[in-house]
RNA sequence: GCGGGCGUGGCGGAAUGGCAGACGCGCUAGACUUAGGAUCUAGUGGGCGGUUUCCCGUGGGAGUUCGAAUCUCCCCGCCCGCACCA
């Protein structure tokens, strides 16, 4: 029995034999639940690396599983094949980007099948080819006509790096580019967004639906809202007709405004400039402030600076004269550019008015005692509490007092409240090339005009120079540019800007419902059917760019009447990252690391194996090829097993119902509490780990009844189950063997992956006898085996009072309690 | 600064109030063998002049409990998100 398992043979035969008898094909089906089992696809800037193999792995698991529990399972897979990497290798290398994406297409589609992923591969899609983007432009003209796609000017983030605008979401925290890390800047431009505002409120509202998602990543989502609702509050400039309005959550501490500060870039700013001795003292400042960088402006840590308008404004609430200062820590893009100044409320405007020194006045006392003295202040208290010092309102508390001062401005018309958004409206314009072409063109008569339908797509020339220079390259193609308007036939200029990569990624499982169908985006019949999606994996980078875009389109298809839901993903694993040396993997940085070679050396099953074995689904984890000998170690000793016992196994004699030994009863509960465990972990707990090392118990068990008992002498029936669950469990996570045993070892018609998923036995679990920890005070003393039908606790302790290291310890002392934790163990209290 | 997560053998990790270290890697010894980087078996947290009978041990400290890696509080460290958001 020196043979070895030859994987190489095996998994390309079984790879073969899976695609020619179409086994990942599915179609809808009435009579039978489905199960939309998703994983973000790739961009293809090269091979997959370990970090894209762990996503598809763990995908397939999940969805090999669920077929085998009887569910329809549509398992797809498709590339985000639009993007800036594609021009940028292109432009390096002098390839065309179509050409440089479609063959690394190429490699990843040969190492996903290599890996054995069990994609229906009749539905994958490239977002960049013209069957796919025709409908991403077809979108883009479903959100011009519902008016949520809207031109307008805007300073807009410009990233150098990529030479193109990017969105609010894809500029990192520390206002470096997503993609490239370049710090991004402002430009002013006249741009394409799509109204993700209007769909603030349900965005956040149905995040709480979401109980299947990382708490985590609604956390992020609902800071990246960022809801709050408060006033707006009119501030009537002294000695001008005009009203400096004033956004707070905090209308309780109006009474303690000392100061009025507004943003540089503050429209009323030069009104107020007008014939104003200051003015020119003021607009150096300005010109300072705005000139500084979006990071330094933004640091929290710097110290805040402004400068006296010279003006003065009324508190509308106190009638009390305020400056108007401008100041740098007042964002114009938040609430109303410009903010009442509260410095006994408010860390930072304490800090400004200690700077400058300006007054405070405590206007909030603790709700169980007197404030403190102005002048014993050395910070804000920004906590909620009672008026003082404030009018009418004296007294009020918490939010008895927000509503009644909201009340009160709105009743008297000195303001209104407002509910205001962190989230600003998505910035999908791009002037790059290798993007879906947004379907308008500009008429000198008309306008902007959307492209008639029937004649998308906009096909994206093949002849342009891409090289970036700020402009987009489309503008380059004088064949492209020219358009006949829709509306009114004369001559027309195209839109040369590209959309957002994000745009194509917002609907994508969508397309591969219905993925070569050319009435529409989708058949709204397969949506249907398969829609939502159930499980959706991915890496948890995406918690506010693609998912919260995915569901912004949801929503809209929704409104549409093309869904029926109006959240795309139940079901959300963010998988952790795949680390080599501490850091993602990068393919810059030389720290990719590739499953070809180790697919070669030990076999696509190893490697799964491997990379599931490493930890919790979730979780990062380090790569090193130090497990590989171990997980290949664990293919060949399943197999082996199975080649040993599958003649006992195959004996026309093998009942169940031979009497069984204590072996015989020790291997089947094994068996069957393994399969109980494999059971939990794969389907409620997804701790796909645990799973296989329970699968790896189920095998050392087999290997330990083996050395008890004689191949002659074990119980054929017995060992027979065995290997029927055993290679069936292991079917999701190493599903190249599990074939080979069941069909080539085992003789078994049929593919194992259509196989139901074994159910264990509650009965076999059941131990005859068990052994439970004597504890004397908490503390473990011995150990007393009983049988497990034993329920009478007088006999349980005088048992193990009778053990002699029990009776030791007691000696002498008085048993106060004895606690019985059924199965597990006795605990005698005694005195000390 | 705010919010969240994490901290367990030489290593990856397991255990979510009940026998800490499952499972695996690595290591040690043995068996088989011409050979072993194959395979199988056993051992493997630390301490001890007691090696089945004891003590210690889940970042540190306190607490709740018959019993705490697990719950509570304080502290330390690492990671992630947010960060002048009015």
């Amino acid at each position: 029995m020196d043979e070895r398992y030859n994987f190489a043979q095996a998994e390309s035969r079984w790879q073969k034999w899976w695609a020619d008898s179409r086994l990942y094909e599915t179609e809808p089906d009435g009579a039978r639940p489905k199960y939309y089992l998703l994983e973000m696809y790739p961009y293809p800037s090269g091979q997959l690396h370990m970090g894209h193999v762990r996503n598809y792995i763990i995908g397939d698991v999940l969805a090999r599983y669920q077929a085998m529990n009887g569910y329809n399972v549509i398992h797809p897979m498709g590339y985000d094949a639009f993007g800036l990497p594609a021009e940028n290798a292109a432009i390096k290398e002098g390839i065309h980007p179509a050409a440089w994406t479609y063959e690394n297409i190429r490699i990843i589609r040969r190492q996903l099948k290599m890996l054995g992923i069990s994609y229906d591969w009749r539905r994958e899609v490239a977002s960049c080819h013209p069957g796919y983007y025709r409908w991403t432009q077809w979108l883009f003209l479903l959100m011009h006509r519902r008016g949520l796609a809207y031109r307008k000017h805007a300073a807009v983030n410009w990233c150098p790096g990529c030479a193109t605008v990017l969105a609010n979401e894809q500029v990192s925290g520390d206002g470096t580019c997503w993609r490239c890390d370049s710090p991004v800047g402002k430009k002013e431009l006249e741009q394409w967004f799509f109204r993700i505002t209007e769909y603030a409120d349900r965005l956040l509202a149905d995040l709480d639906g979401l109980a299947h998602w990382p708490e985590r990543v609604r956390t992020m989502q609902r800071n990246w809202i960022g809801r709050s609702e408060g006033v707006e509050i009119d501030f009537p400039v002294s000695g001008l007709d005009a009203v400096l309005g004033v956004f707070t959550t905090r209308q309780d501490t109006v009474y303690g405004v000392t100061f009025v500060a507004m943003a540089p870039e503050h429209p009323l700013l030069p009104k107020l400039l007008e014939g104003n001795p200051r003015a020119a003292e003021v607009r150096e400042y300005v010109a300072q402030a705005r000139g500084m960088s979006e990071i330094d402006r933004t640091s929290g840590v710097r110290e805040k600076t402004g400068l006296f308008t010279g003006h003065h404004c009324r508190n509308p609430l106190s009638g009390e004269a305020v400056p108007i200062w401008v100041a740098d820590y007042v964002l114009m893009d938040y609430g109303s550019g410009a903010v009442m100044g509260v410095p006994a409320h408010d860390q930072r405007d304490f800090e400004f008015v200690k700077k400058y020194d300006l007054p405070l006045r405590v206007v909030i006392h603790p709700l169980d005692g007197p404030g403190p003295h102005e002048a014993d202040l050395t910070a804000a208290d920004p906590r909620y509490g009672r008026m003082v010092n404030s009018g009418p309102f004296d007294g009020l508390c918490l939010d008895e007092a927000l509503a009644q001062v909201a009340d009160h401005i709105e009743g008297r018309g000195l303001g209104r409240r407002i509910v205001h958004y962190r989230l600003r409206d998505w910035l999908i314009s791009r002037q790059r090339y290798w993007g879906a072409p947004i379907p308008m063109v500009y008429c000198d008569a008309c306008g902007a005009v959307p492209v008639p339908e029937e004649d998308l797509p906009v096909l994206l020339p093949d002849t342009v120079d891409f090289r970036p220079r700020g402009a987009s390259p489309l503008g380059t193609s004088p064949e492209f540019l020219a358009a006949q308007c829709p509306r009114c036939g004369g001559g027309a200029r195209r839109e040369t800007d590209t959309m957002d990569t994000f745009v194509c990624s917002s609907w994508y499982y969508l397309r591969y419902l219905s993925p070569r169908f050319e009435g529409g985006a989708f058949r709204p019949v397969d949506a249907a059917y398969w829609m939502p999606v159930d499980q959706y994996v991915g890496g948890v980078e995406h918690a506010v760019l693609h998912l919260l875009y995915s569901r912004f389109f949801m929503k809209v298809l929704c409104d549409e009447g093309l869904v029926k839901q109006g959240e795309p993903f139940v079901r959300l694993l963010t998988q952790g990252m795949v680390l080599k040396d501490g850091a993602a993997m990068s393919k810059s940085r030389g720290t990719s690391v590739v499953p070809d070679p180790m697919v070669a050396a030990y076999g696509a099953d190893a490697v799964r194996l491997n990379t599931l074995f490493a930890g919790p689904p979730d979780k990062d984890f380090e790569w090193t090829d130090q497990g590989m000998e171990g997980a290949a170690r664990f293919v060949g000793r399943v197999w082996r097993l199975v080649r040993l016992w599958k003649g006992r196994a195959a004996l026309p004699s093998a009942p169940m119902g031979a009497p069984m030994g204590g072996e015989e009863r020790r291997l089947r509960r094994a068996l069957h509490s393994s399969l109980q465990r494999m059971t939990a972990d794969v389907g409620e707990r997804q701790n796909l780990n645990t799973a296989l090392a329970a699968a790896m118990e189920m095998v050392n068990a087999a290997y330990a009844y083996g050395e008890t008992v004689t191949l002659s002498q074990q119980h054929a029936g017995l060992v027979a189950e065995f290997l029927d669950v055993l290679v069936r469990a292991i079917a999701p996570f190493l599903p190249h063997l599990a074939e080979e045993l069941w069909q080539v070892e085992l003789g078994r018609d049929g593919s194992v992956h259509r196989q139901p998923w074994p159910a264990f036995d509650p009965e076999a679990v059941k131990a005859d006898e068990i052994t439970l920890a004597v504890q004397v005070n908490g503390k473990v003393r011995d150990r007393l085996t009983v049988s497990a039908s034993l329920a009478d606790q007088a006999i349980l302790r005088q048992q193990a009072l009778g053990l002699d290291r029990i009776h030791r310890a007691v000696a002498g002392r008085t048993v106060r309690r004895m606690i019985v934790v059924p199965g597990r163990l006795v605990n005698f209290v005694v005195d000390e």
